[in-house]
DNA sequence: AATAACTCGACTATAATAGTCAAGAAGTAT
DNA sequence: ATACTTCTTGACTATTATAGTCGAGTTATT
């Protein structure tokens, strides 16, 4: 079972990436998905609609490209995700999703269970920056140079 | 995002309507299917894998059905999912599922994050019993009593 | 023997996700 | 100016995972 699905995942990735050029201006789409092994057409599609967040910017042009609007430190992994599964309806199940054709709606065992799972998910995606993948990301570099 | 497929959620349920039954003989598919509004085809599906984790029998005939191995304390929601995620490989990658195809494998900045969410959401599922969850629905029912 | 259950494996349907494409608009360089 | 490079938009298609179905068979009870 996969934790959440790819397109979030390549955009936490893209983020990231931008997080990593930060302060060099724009950077190109093309670039980002070279970079991160993200299928182009796709990614355009993904970026687009991380500009509804308001944490990505773009530039067209020449030069354009895609930039971060704050500082790695100030993004959390949990603001992205959080708005990527936005369009899903407020005021549904955590588990089942639906919560108008749920037969348990208001009355499931289940309920209290899955509503600390997700709140312990995203107690850990909230208190992730982007700031810290990329500490992470440094670590393993180095880690791999001093031992291989 | 669901937090778990349809399937594994009926096999939770199935098994919670078991354990309501325990003490009273084999449990028909078709009054679990009805109990808990899970297709009757499907529920044969499931019902029989999961006689494969031992934690339930089934009786043929007349007064057959399925039945508990353990009381309802002894099973956690940990031992239920862990068993129906089953069939996927070991060595895979927590979030993307696939590890060979993975191009971060092994440098992954995510992948500490995506450890720690698996290990939070299991670290509830291990810890919640099928008694546990027989015990929301009573108080559940309780205080519906008292205030409708 | 009739009937009510589970059993098994293959089959189909549906929906969600993943990914693609083409034509256009905006900015930069020469 | 104009050619070129980039993002923009929205509709489209493909793929996969999940959900669900079916029929013929076996076992046990009455």
């Amino acid at each position: 079972m996969q934790i959440t699905p790819k397109k979030n995942q390549y955009a936490l990735r893209a983020i990231l990436e931008l997080a990593k050029h930060k302060g060099k201006g724009p950077k190109k789409i093309s670039e980002i998905a070279e970079a991160q092994a993200i299928p182009l057409r796709f990614l355009e599609v993904i970026l687009s609609q991380l500009k509804g967040s308001g944490l990505v910017e773009s530039k067209r042009g020449f030069y354009g490209g895609y930039l971060l609007t704050r500082s790695p430190e100030k993004i959390s992994v949990g603001d992205i995700l959080r708005f990527m599964d936005k369009p899903l309806s407020e005021d549904h199940c955590v588990a089942c999703v639906s919560k108008t054709n749920c037969p348990f709606s208001g009355n499931c065992a289940f309920a209290p269970m899955w509503n600390r799972v997700n709140d312990a998910i995203f107690d850990i995606y909230d208190h992730t920056t982007i700031e810290d993948l990329l500490k992470n990301e440094k670590r393993i570099k180095r880690d791999k140079r001093n031992s291989g």
